[in-house]
Parts: C-alpha cells; sequence; structure tokens
DNA sequence: CCACCTTTGAAGTTG
DNA sequence: CAACTTCAAAGGTGG
C-alpha cells in the first residue's frame, strides 16, 4: 500500500512515529486557537451587532482586515504561523510525534517495548481508531473497579481502568475494543489515532463490531497477561500483522458499526444515536458516538429495533448490512435520546417502524462543528448556535487543506458507510420532514453587489500574505477547493448565489464569501464531469505553489480500497482540471 | 412547542 | 446542465 513516506505497508510512519505525552503542542495549539477563538467571537459579536444595521462597514471584511498582522492566526494560520493548523503537527514533531501519513486516521505508534526483536524500539504499535469499547468507555465514566457487567476490572480482560487512568493523565485515553483493537484519544488536540492495517477493508475504519462486545468473554489476546509488558504492564497491541486483516466482519461477528467520527462527537451530542445502555455516556468526547452512525450501537441495545426496509428487502448478507443495529430514527424520535426513556413516544411505534428518519450522512463541514463546537463554545461564552457557527464556517475555511482534506475523507467515508446501511435511501426522502419555512425575506440583492450583506463574509483579509505570496487565491479558504468528493459542489451550494460566469473570471482577491466560492468556480473550473461526483481528492483547483499535501494524501490512506486508489488516480491529475478551459 | 438563525456540503429538484 | 432547494448539527432565541 502507498504510503506517505515511503514507509508502506506496515511500516507506519516508522520514522518518528512515536507519540508524544506532551501537552505542550496543545498549549500552543489552545492559546492560539484562544487567540483565534476570541478574534472569531469578537468578529461574530462585533458582526452580529452591527450586522443588521451596517451591511458594509462592519463586514467581515473589514474585521478580517483589523487582523491581517500577527495575529492573524485566524485566516493563515494553516500557512502563515504553525499556531493554528500547524499546531498539531509541531505538537506531533515536539516530541515523538509524528504527522501522520493521513490526516484524518493518523496513526500513533508507540514503541513495543515488549518486543524482543526490536529492541530500538523501531517496532511500534499499531493503533486503531475509531474504535470504541464500551468498557473503556464505562470504565472512563465510572472507573470503579468492577461493575458486574463489563469488565473493566477483570484482569486481562477489556478495559482497563487502570489503563485509562494511566493515560489519560499523559493526555490519551486508551480505549480497548473489541479484538484487542485499541483506539487512542487524544485529550490534547482531541486527534483520535488510528491505524487500520494496510490491508483493511475500506470500510473497516468505520467499523468496529462483535456481538459480544459487551459479554463477558475471553479477553482480546492482545490483552491477555501474556502479552502484557512485563516490565511497565502495559498491554501490548499486537502489531498489524497480528491484528485480524479486516474487521470481524464475520457471519458470527455482525455487530455494531462503530462511527468513524465518535472523536469528533462532542459529550452534548447525545442524540438520537447516542448510545443508551450501559453507561456508555462519557464525559469524553471520544467515547461518544456520532449521531449518524452511533445508531448503529445503539441499536445493538434496542432489541425492537428492526433493520430499515432497505435492509431487510436487499437481504444484504454484508455484516454491515446485515447487522442488528441499524439506525432506526423515527419520526417521533428524531432528536431524543434513543435510549428506553424515548422508546415508548407517544407516536404510535407502527408508523414509526414504517416510516424510519434516516438522517443524512453528515458532510465535511457539519464533522467538523461536531467536532469543534464544543470547544468554540468553551473558548467563549458565546452560546448561540448561529455566532457559532459563523466562527466554525471561518475556521472551516482557514483549516489547512489537510485538515479539511481529513474531514472530506470522514465524510466521504460516512456517506459511503451510509450508503450501504441504507441502499434505499435517498435524501430526498427526508424532504420535507423539517417543516422549514422557507425564507421569505430573503436578502434581495444583485449579484453584482458584491458587498451585500450576504457577501461580506469572507473577503481579501483571508488572504494571508502566504496566501496571496502563493500567486494563487488557492489557499485554505477556498475549502471547496479540497472537497474531495464533490468539487462542483461548491457551484452548487445553497448559499453560494449562482456565480456568473462574469464573476467567476473576476480577480478573486476580493471575493466574499459566496464570492469565495466563485474562487471555486474559478479556478476549479469544476464539471460534474470532470469531478464525477465522486472522485475525492481531484483537488480540481489549487495549483498549489506550496507543498500540496493532499495530494500524497490518498497514498497515506490506511485504507487499501480500490476507491482510494482511483481518487488517489484522480487526484494526482488535478492540474488537468485546473487548466481545463471553462466551457 | 417549534421555527429561526447560521454555517458548509451533499443531494435532490426545477427549469 | 445550471440554478435552486432541502437537510444535516447545534442550541439560544423569540413567536
Amino acid at each position: 500500500m502507498p504510503q506517505l513516506n515511503g514507509g508502506g505497508g506496515d511500516d507506519l510512519g516508522a520514522n518518528d512515529e512515536l507519540i508524544s505525552f506532551k501537552d505542550e503542542g496543545e498549549q500552543e495549539e489552545k492559546i492560539s486557537e484562544n487567540v483565534s477563538a476570541e478574534r472569531d467571537l469578537a468578529d461574530v459579536k462585533s458582526s452580529l451587532v452591527n450586522e443588521s444595521e451596517n451591511n458594509s462597514s462592519s463586514s467581515d471584511c473589514e474585521q478580517t482586515d483589523r487582523r491581517p498582522q500577527p495575529g492573524a492566526q485566524r485566516g493563515s494560520s494553516a500557512r502563515q504561523s504553525p499556531s493554528f493548523a500547524e499546531a498539531p503537527r509541531r505538537q506531533q514533531h515536539g516530541g515523538l510525534f509524528k504527522t501522520p501519513p493521513y490526516a484524518g486516521y493518523p496513526f500513533l505508534m508507540i514503541p513495543d517495548l515488549t518486543n524482543p526483536y526490536s529492541p530500538g524500539a523501531r517496532t511500534y504499535l499499531p493503533m486503531k481508531w475509531p474504535l470504541l469499547d464500551i468498557s473503556g468507555a464505562a470504565a472512563l465514566k465510572d472507573s470503579r473497579p468492577t461493575t458486574p457487567g463489563h469488565a473493566v476490572s477483570t484482569p486481562g480482560s477489556y478495559p482497563s481502568a487502570f489503563w485509562v487512568v494511566c493515560l489519560l493523565s499523559l493526555s490519551f485515553i486508551k480505549i480497548t475494543g473489541h479484538r484487542g483493537r485499541v483506539a487512542w484519544y487524544c485529550l490534547s488536540n482531541k486527534v483520535p489515532v488510528v491505524q487500520p492495517p494496510p490491508h483493511m477493508h475500506p470500510l473497516t475504519p468505520l467499523i468496529t463490531y462483535s456481538n459480544d462486545r459487551f459479554s463477558p468473554r475471553a479477553p482480546p489476546a492482545h490483552l491477555s497477561p501474556d502479552v502484557l509488558d512485563p516490565k511497565t504492564g502495559i498491554p501490548r497491541t499486537p502489531h498489524a500483522s497480528e491484528l485480524t486483516p479486516y474487521y470481524p466482519l464475520s457471519p458470527g461477528a455482525v455487530g455494531q458499526i462503530t462511527h468513524p467520527l465518535g472523536w469528533l462527537v462532542p459529550q452534548q451530542s447525545q442524540h438520537v444515536y447516542s448510545i443508551p445502555a450501559g453507561g456508555f455516556r462519557t464525559p469524553y468526547a471520544a467515547l461518544t458516538v456520532s449521531p449518524s452512525m452511533s445508531s448503529l450501537v445503539s441499536g445493538h441495545f434496542s432489541p425492537h429495533m428492526t433493520p430499515p426496509p432497505a435492509l431487510r428487502q436487499t437481504g444484504h448478507t454484508h455484516p454491515v448490512l446485515t447487522s442488528p443495529s441499524i439506525k432506526q430514527e423515527t419520526s417521533n424520535n428524531d432528536d431524543g435520546a434513543s435510549d428506553s426513556a424515548h422508546a415508548n413516544a407517544t407516536a404510535p411505534p407502527k408508523e414509526a417502524e414504517l416510516k424510519p428518519h434516516i438522517k443524512k450522512p453528515l458532510n465535511a463541514f457539519m464533522l467538523y462543528m461536531k467536532e469543534m463546537r464544543a470547544k468554540v463554545v468553551a473558548e467563549c461564552t458565546l452560546k448561540e448556535s448561529a455566532a457559532i457557527n459563523q466562527i466554525l464556517g471561518r475556521r472551516w475555511h482557514s483549516l489547512s487543506r489537510e485538515e479539511q482534506a481529513k474531514y472530506y475523507e470522514l465524510a466521504r467515508k460516512e456517506r459511503q458507510l451510509h450508503s450501504q446501511l441504507y441502499p434505499g435511501w435517498s435524501a430526498r426522502d427526508n424532504y420535507g420532514k423539517r417543516k422549514k419555512r422557507k425564507r421569505e425575506n430573503k436578502p434581495e440583492f444583485k449579484p453584482e453587489d458584491k458587498f451585500s450583506p450576504q457577501t461580506k463574509k469572507l473577503c481579501v483579509a483571508y488572504l494571508s500574505p502566504a496566501e496571496t505570496a502563493c500567486g494563487s487565491p488557492t489557499s485554505s479558504h477556498c475549502s471547496m477547493l479540497d472537497s474531495p468528493d464533490t468539487p462542483s459542489v461548491a457551484l452548487a451550494s445553497p448559499a453560494a448565489p449562482a456565480p456568473t460566469h462574469s464573476e467567476q473570471a473576476q480577480p478573486l482577491s476580493l471575493t466574499t464569501k459566496p464570492d469565495s466560492r466563485v474562487q471555486h468556480a474559478h479556478f476549479a473550473l469544476p464539471t460534474k464531469a470532470s469531478s464525477s461526483g465522486s472522485s475525492p481528492y481531484s483537488q480540481p483547483g489549487c495549483s498549489l505553489p506550496r507543498p500540496l499535501p493532499l495530494l500524497t494524501l490518498p497514498a497515506g490512506l490506511p485504507f487499501n480500497h480500490v476507491a482510494v486508489s482511483s481518487q488517489h488516480a484522480v487526484q494526482l491529475q488535478p492540474l488537468s482540471l485546473v487548466t481545463k478551459p471553462a466551457d
């Protein structure tokens, strides 16, 4: 499998892929992000205050103009200063860390101290993510030793409250999962670390299942005492080669699908899919499960749940699809916890069964929001989601390409999984479920009104010196360029007033938010055909003067599947798209 | 109680 | 095929 740094195969990040159990990176990041958040907050507040009455003077352009200089991390940190987006990287470099080959699924490698054949600590313990271990979660939630039911305290058994405690002090939570898969959650940067085996099924990173997840069973082999480090007592995680090539997709192991983004989910998001049973709630975001997929787990605890009609009809035999834990959102159970408390809602369950509400898979930005919302909220007193979302939107644009790519990839996987889980589902099914009254007071501004309220969000100030120096507006704020899956979406986004071609041809320097999409249009020139809607990482635009990590990203993808390969292939020719003249 | 707000992206619908 | 619409999350706000 292609690897970024010639690591290749199991040699995942073999260079310096050690965990740095330190927080300095976090602190840096935190500081910078605090600054960023404060600035964002100030901007938003100011914006909110002024927006209604002053469309132009206090626009974000002005605001962003205020922040260019040193403190202008927000828009430009990813390129300009290592503070914001680079912080994690620096954190990693700060010690034993290494930038994961693929940011979305960073590899966390820790030296296998127990391996007698790797005295030089060049053998590393692969960790996987996202994997949830209920017991581990429970241990986090309640580290009291033994709750009858889970084997937290059972020696050599799953979890290891001990581990959790120990690792918590190291800013990492180890969550031991089924069959010894271990998930690490970094409390510092909230970046889960994962290392799927190179031969992993495309979906396996998203999947961890087992019917016996909670059943007291023999501990995973790697957690057996015999794999404990005799010196440290640290359970040794087997090398990738020791791990099951694929997650237990065997017929007998049909089980849960752990959401790939469980780590992204803030604690407060205990949605329909929240994991109901056995104290799966935990104060740690890493242990919560994204709504869209956590139901897969929750369903596990909801015996009454039945696979969606689509699944029942199609009779898929794929373990994922036959998983008993299928998300079953019902119209009457739409926003509540899926646990028993809401099980007996007032609405007739019959209807609910007939019309399960399957939510749309989250897109990249939604995933990002879920991850970052809590952070932003914590960093500021602002509670209003609208304002928070504005901040998040800006941050999203300020993300580096890699960062965004991470979310795009996660979103892609989520969609993929979603489509497999609900083959017959269509976004159309959800149309009308929300009686969203159409906005009537739609701002009537003309397309040429470049500084209308709607177009003021992003502007030149977002072009950091570094960006401008690039000579190409391919900077981070043209996030849609990074939309690997659907570059064309850039032209079809709701908030984007249909850009005219003339607009696209215009200089991009002063693009505002909707115009930023124009930028995409201009540079990416994405066409449905060229993007084919399924060419992740096609990187249509952005002929980056600076290194384009994303170009090599797929190579770093720990997933060895055709899709990725094809993506890679597509992605390797972004320039063709760029140079393609607009029709 | 529930739509609105606000964000981006994906997917659907419309012309 | 372009343009437009809807929905996904979130939670305070206001009708």
